[in-house]
DNA sequence: CAGTATCCGATGCGATACTG
DNA sequence: CAGTATCGCATCGGATACTG
């Protein structure tokens, strides 16, 4: 091809040239689910290195996807989704989807990551079910290396400015509810491939604390995005 | 990243691994258009090389996207979309309709090409409006060089397999209708960014024939399926 | 916290030629 | 027609370290 690009006017073309290099989509991905600035940025997407992140978002920037401004307060730089941006929401909705209805379940499983859930959790948790007063979620991974095992949700409504907070480190609270797991059974529950109830019946999930907690973990737990998609492959 | 591969669970990482990588959307547009052959598809992605696309037909395959077969008449080969191959429709779609909102039309019109343009119209011209009986089109460009600067489509609807047939070498019937334009007015016209009308009054489109053909080209020009896109860029 | 700077290696991919 | 074979280079992007 000599010069990059397609060479062609279809606009699926001229799109893909945009949104088909590597890690773009799931920069929008990222930003889509509400992360702004640039380390909240690389915390969901780990293994992209700074530079290349750096890269994308002025490339998107350029391209009228990505907004970047300060925040008068304090200075510091954020980005946000264009109008043009907001509108890839189809387009990465539409992957996904794909992705969970056709694409091996066993296949996603073989990319475990418990900083990258738990980030995800923090994001999708919803409060609503739980009792007004702060709330401290324990959670363990018995099989996971020491340094990623032991996480801490906090849960405040009447809290600063993120409702949710997540601790690796335990933050001196007592702790309401202890939930331990293996990272593959966790993670499996995320992604709508198994019930919390059915965890426990098979010994998988262990809760123990607050009754209330232990009843409602299925509606605090906010599950992925596309745990609703129906699956159409199974291996 | 070291090994390939995104190492997320998430189902969008998953499947922009597979569908970002390059080529294969328009592969995959291309198969959804209803090109089946090998030919057929080189012709649609004019500059893949032929090793490439052999590649990604294979991965395709193998991930069960694209299923291989043989014509039980000639043992020719051909590739159709499986299932899964065909729920990506959406994800075309999304991408395909942001591209033609979102994305500079001036950009698009600087990958001018008419073999392309001409085999897209060959696909989506709708021979309904046409009369039953076979009809001769001619189109010239007169600003491309002499080698594609003149095309005939014949429409028989009476035909064998095919009801429009697309000609680079006269075919030697009388042509119905003379069609004369510049590339770029014409690809305009394609991508719904200007009616006949506006071109022919603009003098950017010259028809020369049969009546009815010309008061009827905007409906038996078949446009772009993302023609109806409206634009939210204009430069 | 929000990036840059630099280096370098793998490999993806393009070009061309050739075959059953 | 339907691909394979081979070659070689550009470049993409990963790793690491460093800065305002």
């Amino acid at each position: 091809m000599t010069d990059w690009g397609y060479k062609q006017f279809c606009p699926v073309a001229m799109a893909s040239e945009v949104l088909g290099t590597r890690w773009t989509i799931l920069v929008i991905r990222e930003l889509l689910c509400g992360s702004h600035h640039f380390n909240d940025l690389r915390r969901g997407l780990p293994h992209i290195s700074p530079a290349l992140l750096s890269k994308r978002l002025r490339e998107l920037e350029e391209l009228g996807v990505v907004s970047r401004q300060r925040d008068p307060e304090n200075g510091n730089p954020f980005y946000r989704l264009t109008d043009a941006g907001e509108e890839l929401h189809p387009v990465v909705m539409a992957i996904g989807c794909w992705g969970q209805r056709w694409l091996e379940a066993q296949l996603s499983m073989k990319n475990l990551d418990p900083s990258l859930l738990m980030w995800d959790m923090r994001r999708n948790l919803d409060p609503d079910p739980l009792p007004s007063r702060k709330v401290t979620i324990q959670i363990l991974y018995h099989d996971v290396t020491p340094g990623q095992a032991k996480w801490w949700l906090v849960i405040d409504k009447a809290g600063a400015d993120g409702i949710v907070d997540l601790c690796r480190k335990d933050p001196g609270h007592d702790v309401d509810l202890y939930v331990a797991s293996d990272l593959r059974s966790m993670t499996a529950i995320w992604m709508g491939l198994m019930t919390v109830a059915e965890a426990i019946d098979s010994g998988k999930l262990q809760l123990t604390g607050a009754l209330q907690l232990k009843a409602s973990m299925q509606s605090w737990l906010g599950l992925s995005t596309f745990a609703s998609e129906p699956k159409q492959v199974d291996t």
